[in-house]
DNA sequence: CAACTGCGTTATGCTGCATAACGTAACACC
DNA sequence: GGTGTTACGTTATGCAGCATAACGCAGTTG
């Protein structure tokens, strides 16, 4: 999270223009806002926010709070947006961790950020993946779907690399659909860049690889796999992973099970 | 759903002790409240609900409503008993409609089920399976626990039918992990009656086939798919499922991609 | 130093949850 | 068939949170 910390670098500020005191006030305090706000759903487990609540908390008086956001709705974009960005981040670092041969480590790794970032911050990550937040209407094709798009392209970044390398070998899922053959062919979600495309089986497994995942992560993050002891969860996790992997034709990792730390690896990223 | 036709069936009553008429009459405003906030939290697109609105609605003033329901949280919590049940239900009668000689074809059907109930009504399914609603703390070991045993049941029921008539072969995700092993061996979650356990490979199959299925239907109930045409989500759909499926050691079903129809086949059950 | 701008305050209105206090109609029993 | 009892629904009340309005203060700017 963007903290206050702005002025470190403001001291031998050269390319950007050098934002005035009162602009760095104000942006610290919109962080400050953030953090608070943020702080207080992890501590409620809720992400239902109080203005009251956050204000009080940073020692101001609620109203004060509309000055730097028009009203709860406007928080929570901000919220969602940073929140999407957090999660992109997250992921691209797990995967640069792996070196770029190693692709279906990188799936592994991308999974694994992807699923302790959900685990690590379940308010947040249902802001951006789960339930639609009561009484929320995102603004429409507002900023969330463009950060949604970032965070989408980290995925398909790791399959382009396993396909110039021809460590690709031959999907499980065959039989794609002309449907999503249309959709590999002109990938309507993807940023500006990379114009490039998937093969259609591969494009598909792609999306599998996503779909499993989410699946085992928001369960997970929402409570709803405590029957299982956290060793059974990183295992059911690791299968999953193993399966979409081999589905999407990818190299198969070595097995990892042996350590049973999957939950905990990844030493997180915020 | 619990309506109010309780009279039709008290007119021949013989089992049980035929409720006085007071008894009817409140179980009937109950059921009336339910619907009504069903129904409101289905126009809104959200899973808050106003006790004033739903009062209104049914022409009462709000105050009413706490000679049935403690507070907001104990009608929700009724809510949620409801839908695990109107969706086990649900998931049942697809399950029962294929023959048992086509376990393939069941988990198919019970796949669609689950994802069409969960498209149909996006909010009952964000109270049971999604973010746990805001204010709301679930009753701890509740009936809500024991609600979502009926329905992981159903699942399970699909797999021993397989498994009693050898039609399971070999898993495609093998090394399962010990842990998970234990968990395949004394099943905490299930009910009383089915002491049986699975293979722990055909286990771990079984809840890899829920996450995947849950990973889908989850991402579409919430919106997050609308960047695929329907024809490509029924496409991805039914890839998901067939390579869960495959994982289990289940018999491949013939394949289906060709009607296109996935998406509006089951003519719904609630 | 005088006008401006932005920030934070108190004051106010509205809505929704929840309880209290009160009336009323159906039921139950002799 | 009256009479106490019970359940139901009402109006009245208190409280919390969102959001705006009106005001005061301080740092900034010419």
């Amino acid at each position: 999270m963007s903290s206050a910390s702005t002025e470190a670098t403001a001291t031998h500020g050269t390319a950007q223009p050098m934002p005035s005191r009162r602009e760095r006030a104000r942006a610290a305090t919109i962080a400050e806002i953030k953090e608070t706000a943020l702080r207080l759903m992890h501590e409620h487990g809720t992400t239902d926010l109080r203005f009251s609540d956050i204000a009080r908390e940073m020692g101001m008086t609620a109203p004060a709070l509309y000055r730097y956001f028009a009203d709860g709705d406007d928080l929570l974009t901000a919220l969602i947006v940073d929140a999407y960005d957090d999660l992109a981040d997250a992921v691209r670092e797990a995967r640069d961790r792996v070196p770029e041969g190693d692709p279906s480590g990188r799936l592994f790794a991308v999974s694994q950020a992807y699923r302790t970032w959900a685990r690590r911050e379940p308010q947040r990550f249902a802001l951006i993946l789960g339930t639609p937040v009561p009484g929320y209407a995102a603004p429409e094709e507002g900023p969330t779907t463009e950060a949604a798009r970032r965070a989408m392209t980290q995925l398909k970044s790791l399959f382009f690399d396993a396909l110039d390398r021809g460590l690709l070998g031959e999907p499980l899922i065959g039989d794609v659909d002309e449907s999503l053959r249309q959709h590999a062919e002109n990938p309507q979600y993807s940023g500006r860049a990379d114009e490039r495309t998937l093969p259609p089986e591969t494009f598909q497994a792609m999306l599998n690889c996503w779909v499993s995942l989410h699946g085992f992560t928001s369960l997970e993050a929402y409570g709803h796999l405590e029957f299982l002891s956290p060793e059974a969860r990183d295992a059911l996790f690791e299968a999953g992973v193993r399966l979409a992997a081999m589905a999407a034709g990818l190299p198969l990792p070595r097995a990892r099970s042996e350590s049973g730390s999957a939950g905990s690896a990844d030493p997180g990223t915020t």
